[in-house]
DNA sequence: TGCGTTACCTATGTTGTCTAGGTAATTACC
DNA sequence: GGTAATTACCTAGACAACATAGGTAACGCA
């Protein structure tokens, strides 16, 4: 149905951020590289689902943010996952596995049951 | 986050519902019950959430429609695949492979890097 | 000067899920 | 005979999230 190329699986965006923040504190921008590089080009998350996901989880105090300097001495607010964060994070990975997996198990049915 | 059992992962359903048509033509209350006795309990879907998605599936010439007696002798509103409804399971289903593919490999990834 | 990239942001529309109802017929139980 | 559970269908309203489409600004480079 979607043409081109895809997007999110809806519900996965917040778990792959906090993910993505585990290897250490980054920017927004970066994150969204990150996400595309790392899923070779299947999943792409536009900016403007980005940011408003940042904020929710800001707000949620799953992450939390600070101004600081990039490599390249460019400012840039980095993310950085809380306590809260860390144990979202292994929750979220255990539901997506046990969930994902039932999908693709009935996916996997064939035709005759 | 969420507690207790299982919902959806969202943008899945659609999918699963042609699934289990694809083994031959059911009723809403029937598709239900098959996803969740299949799904071992981890996913379940509220006949709130169903009944909308069949109408949704119907109204895009993916499956059909036709009241008929059920074993019981009970009335009851029969759909079945069409051949849109078909290529449509075979499309979803590759997607969903390669998306949900990208997210796990994206969650199995150690924290050095 | 102008383009591409990095980096951030918001607004609006649409869709989909969740919750919470409601109807009606049949079966099972007391 | 009454009532509860099950089968089977449905809608309405709220909310969250994603998609799309904008917009700002700073920097590097040709």
């Amino acid at each position: 149905m979607t043409k081109g190329r895809d997007k999110m699986i809806p519900g996965t965006l917040n778990v792959l951020i906090l993910k993505c923040l585990s290897h250490g504190a980054l920017h927004g921008y970066g994150v969204s590289r990150w996400i595309h590089e790392r899923a070779d080009d299947v999943l792409r998350v536009e900016e403007g689902v980005l940011y408003p996901a940042l904020h929710r989880l800001e707000r949620d105090g799953l992450i939390e943010a600070e101004w600081g300097i990039n490599d390249t001495g460019r400012r840039a607010k980095f993310y950085s996952l809380t306590a809260r964060g860390e144990r979202e994070l292994d929750a979220e990975t255990d539901r997506w596995r046990r969930r994902s997996a039932a999908v693709s198990g009935l996916l996997d049915l064939s035709p005759g049951n």
